[in-house]
DNA sequence: TGTTTCGCAATGCTTCTGCAATGTTGAGGG
DNA sequence: CCCTCAACATTGCAGAAGCATTGCGAAACA
């Protein structure tokens, strides 16, 4: 397993490496923001612990940094600030996970542990097709940059069928997305919902169209 | 976005249900180990937020169960002990993420959304011959990676055929796997939908090619 | 409490599908 | 070698099944 820890503290630091060795982990010690990028570009790790507090800059500015670059390495973020909003927005730039300072070595570890053992996040946070494009972690589309607003089930039945771009997707398995199961429907309400969005992505010359599969379920293809 | 919440109490429960389908996620709610043990097998989650303290035992026993039946759904412990060790052991089961109660209801959505970062595609088996694929699971059939929609019989002729691509299919397994048990065909209904099949896959230009044979059944070839 | 959204049912439309009529093929017997 | 007949192939058609669309009342939402 090999690690990429980026902490400016020298004590700290060097706590940590040796302690991660310990535990047949190969550590590279980075010191700063600019460091750990060339690390991080240079090099491939199994994941990377970040301080936020460095001498140039915040570390968090990192994580979108590496994942534009198409690199999915799971970040475990480090920091002395612990309120609720710092950790949103941690995780919402793209970081894995987020541990308060002060933290007891073995919950790092154990932290270290989950996520090593996750499979790969190779997964966009926005999903295109045609125009539109699906930010899946603010549940916001939109058309050429254009806001789309769209009710929740619609919302929910678009994102099942951009999972699957250009792909069948049974009428069993949308029901499934849309509906949960306490949810007792048993009327044509998919095929309502599926009408309504089909009318604002045309409205909205979305360049995607939705064809249905007798018998099997949808489909979503971009059209020119 | 699929989630199961299992938690016992009601009030709690409720109130995250409700958080949680304001963010657009379909929410299955379970408040027993049994319930969330039944839940989990039967229906495929994107994550399942798990209680700890639940009326028929420790909710993390779940864990290792659903595991144990290959089931790799990202896990997230809420709990109210929040000493390291009880961490490091949630985590160790196989969790994916753990959170000490009580928290801010932005730090779990958060959270949720790291874990929920990761491909939803799952993989199906998929049968091949000459340039043909049959995605079994998704009832769909490729040619040359292009869709090609066909009808329902003729799809179910199709599997029949391609599960022994090359061998004998007998007339007699052919209309059972067509028309079941229950229709009483009794015309050349049969040979009429593999005509329109053969016709569908000609022009799709799929390299295979389906021989009857006078008094037996059919085959399906791939040809050069 | 006004507004949006949702599920439902009614309606019209498209596609499917079993059937039968007609054409074609091939094996066996004369 | 050709004839015969039954089995298979193909195609048009009408009934049926499935899907698309829309309006409406009720529920959820802000």
């Amino acid at each position: 397993m090999r690690i990429l820890l980026v902490e400016d503290e020298p004590e700290l630091a060097s706590a940590l490496k040796t302690a991660l060795r310990r535990h047949d982990m190969v550590v590279d010690h980075a010191a700063s923001l600019l460091e750990a990028g060339d690390f991080a570009a240079s090099e491939s790790y199994d994941a990377i612990l970040l301080d936020r507090q460095l001498p140039d800059g915040d570390g968090l500015t990192l994580v979108p940094k590496i994942r534009a670059r198409g690199n999915a390495t799971p970040v475990l973020v480090l920091t002395a600030r612990s309120d609720t909003s710092d950790k949103v927005d941690g995780l919402d730039m793209g970081a894995d996970d987020y541990l308060a300072k002060p933290f007891a070595f073995e919950e790092l570890l154990a932290r270290l542990r989950a996520l090593l053992r996750r499979p790969a996040n190779v997964q966009t946070q926005v999903i295109r097709a045609g125009d539109l494009a699906f930010d899946l972690g603010h549940r916001e589309v939109l058309v050429r940059g254009e806001p789309l607003t769209l009710p929740r089930r619609e919302l929910l039945v678009l994102e099942a069928l951009l999972r699957r771009t250009g792909r069948m997707v049974q009428r069993s398995s949308l029901m499934e997305a849309v509906f949960g199961l306490d949810d007792e429907i048993q009327s044509n309400a998919l095929d309502t919902h599926v009408s309504r969005l089909r009318r604002k992505l045309a409205e909205a010359d979305a360049k995607v169209e939705i064809n249905g599969v007798r018998g099997v379920g949808y489909l979503l293809r971009e059209i020119s």
